[in-house]
DNA sequence: GCAAAGATTTGCT
DNA sequence: GCAAATCTTTGCC
C-alpha cells in the first residue's frame, strides 16, 4: 500500500504575473502561460498548480471561439481588460477557466486546459469530490464513496488533467468571471517562479472543436509542456497507454 | 417560446 | 470505443 500522503516539496518562490504578458499578441501570451503557476488561496488552503497545457481563442473571426456570437452577457469580458478571468459552463456540467488577453476591445482568451499540482494536491481532491456531488442526480452515500476511493487512487498529475478537472480542483465557477488574475494577493491569481528553467513549449491543433470550419479546426493554436504528465485528451491518453 | 448543441469527463459494453 | 449525465446559450420560429 503506497503512501500517498503528501510530503510535497516547498514551493518554489513566485512573483504575481505581469499583465504586460497578456496585454499583447494573444498567442504570445498563450506560450507565456505554459509554465506559469495558477494559485488559489483561503488561509490555510493553499492550491498551487504549474500549467502545462492551454488553447487560444482569437477575436470574432476564429468559428471555435465563444467570440464568434459578438459580446453577449456570457462572454463581454473577453472584450475588457486582459488578466481578467473568463469562466464559462460547458456541457451542462463542467465550468472551464479562461484567461482574458490581448487589449482592452480585442476579444481574446487563453483556457487553461491542464496544470501539474505542486502544492495542495488532496484539498483538490476533495474541491473535484465536492463539485461531482454538486452535479450528479443520484448521489448517493454509495455513489460518493466510490467516487471518493477513484479521486484518491489518481496520481497527482491525472487530478488537473482537463480543464474541467482544472476548474474543479481550483474551485472555480461562472462567479469566478471578472476575477484580476494579476492582482498579486488575489485568492485566485497567476504566478511566476523566476528561477525555473525556461519551460519547452509545443504547439499542436486545438482539442473538442470539430464543429468549426478550416482553417480554425486545424491551426496550431494549443500550446503544451510536451514533458508533462498532465496533459489531457485522446492523444495524450494514447501516448500514456501505449507507455505502460 | 422551443429545439439543438456544446472549448468534458466518466462508466459501461 | 460509445454514450450518458446535465443545463446554459444560441438560433430560429
Amino acid at each position: 500500500m503506497p503512501d500517498r500522503r503528501p510530503t510535497e516539496p516547498p514551493l518554489p518562490t513566485l512573483t504575481s504575473f505581469d499583465r504586460a504578458c497578456l496585454a499583447g499578441d494573444p498567442l504570445d501570451a498563450a506560450r507565456a502561460l505554459v509554465g506559469a503557476y495558477l494559485v488559489r488561496e483561503a488561509g490555510d488552503d493553499v492550491r498551487v498548480g504549474r500549467i502545462v497545457e492551454v488553447e487560444a481563442y482569437v477575436g470574432t473571426g476564429d468559428a471555435a471561439s465563444h467570440a464568434r456570437f459578438g459580446p453577449t452577457d456570457r462572454n463581454r469580458v473577453m472584450w475588457g481588460e486582459p488578466g481578467r478571468a473568463y469562466v464559462y459552463l460547458v456541457y451542462g456540467m463542467y465550468d472551464c477557466l479562461n484567461v482574458v488577453v490581448a487589449p482592452a476591445g480585442q476579444p481574446a482568451a487563453v483556457l487553461v486546459r491542464a496544470v501539474e499540482p505542486i502544492a495542495g494536491i488532496e484539498p483538490m481532491r476533495a474541491a473535484r469530490l465536492a463539485h461531482a456531488g454538486a452535479r450528479r442526480h443520484a448521489w448517493t452515500d454509495t455513489r460518493r464513496e466510490a467516487e471518493a476511493i477513484r479521486l484518491g487512487g489518481l496520481d497527482p498529475p491525472r487530478v488537473t488533467s482537463g480543464p474541467g478537472a482544472v476548474a474543479a480542483a481550483f474551485s472555480i465557477g461562472r462567479t469566478d468571471t471578472g476575477t484580476d488574475l494579476c492582482a498579486p494577493d488575489g485568492s485566485l491569481r497567476l504566478a511566476v517562479s523566476p528561477a525555473d528553467f525556461p519551460t519547452e513549449v509545443v504547439a499542436t491543433p486545438r482539442v473538442g472543436i470539430a464543429y468549426a470550419a478550416e482553417p480554425w479546426r486545424s491551426i496550431a493554436w494549443r500550446f503544451v509542456d510536451p514533458m508533462s504528465a498532465s496533459l489531457s485528451g485522446p492523444a495524450a491518453a494514447s501516448r500514456r497507454r501505449s507507455r505502460a
